[in-house]
DNA sequence: TGAATATACTTCAATAGTGAAGTATATTAT
DNA sequence: ATAATATACTTCACTATTGAAGTATATTCA
């Protein structure tokens, strides 16, 4: 019984791992961005669009789930690829305000067009339906494991 | 439209990473493993259990959708920790057959109880026909990626 | 107000993976 | 038999992440 489990367990990451790898190859072809860079200049772009100013290290690192020293790391990537600016916040002066730059949001729309290659790929294999159904899920499994941290 | 697969393919990132991070800080009280080195292992063991003979990097690298470079990095980490050895092939002499010592079988043994918190969660997420639905479909997605490589 | 505590970020060593280029052994075709 | 090619693995530089320990700034409470 606890096998089932597991396999479920094993196949999540299995076909995230695969389906990530495919992207990333997609994505090199075509872009100046990797899978996990997209995924943060992402946040940052949702975040600006709400507040109108920057969003934090913390932010990203809680809509991700990653701890704050893998976004340290990625952001002074991104800052050194010029997809991000970071400057001290006004409010709180241990936090910094990060922003998209043109050239970030610009490579973050040409990863429209590869990201649609592994959308097809997904399409054909499961029905709009499962579709959904996978997205919901998956969406309860990862509030699922917010709620561990504080349980 | 696209939005729609994307967050699919994003929910997909997200919440394996949630649960790979949460199934690491569960093994890591409670075992000499990482969540990469019991998949690794447990590839071994199903290999040997089949054949008798000793598995090779190349098929391990095959089973988890990695490159050959990662397998050589990982089998160098579990034979030094002397979870497995590392002999020529008789019948091949460029690969290697990698076997399970007992201390590895023992850790891989070991990684059965806190994997079952993991389970537990998903448990107490999904239906038990949610969980069959959820490992069908992604067993598909995994055999989907799989093809891209051929066609 | 000042001391204790919490928060935002950084740094470091380590694991885990990619992809490109290389070595050594096998296999295939001429 | 040998030359061309394929396969199994290695090495290297890099991205991406964790977790522990540290710094600097905020917040809270006595």
């Amino acid at each position: 019984m606890s096998a089932h489990k597991l396999r479920v367990f094993h196949a999540l990451q299995l076909a995230s791992h695969k389906l990530h790898k495919l992207a990333d190859q997609e994505l090199g072809t075509a872009t100046e961005l990797t899978v996990a860079q997209a995924a943060a200049l992402s946040v940052l772009r949702s975040e600006s669009d709400v507040g109108h100013k920057g969003a934090t290290q913390k932010q990203v690192a809680l809509t991700l789930g990653q701890n704050e020293s893998a976004v340290t790391a990625m952001v002074t990537r991104l800052v050194s690829l010029g997809f991000v600016t970071r400057s001290r916040s006004a409010r709180d002066a241990r936090s910094w305000e990060l922003v998209l730059t043109g050239e970030g949001l610009a490579a973050l729309h040409a990863t429209r067009a590869p990201f649609s290659k592994v959308n097809r790929l997904i399409d054909s294999t499961l029905s709009r339906e499962e579709v959904r159904q996978l997205a919901d899920m998956l969406a309860r499994l990862s509030a699922a494991c917010d709620g561990v941290e504080r349980g």
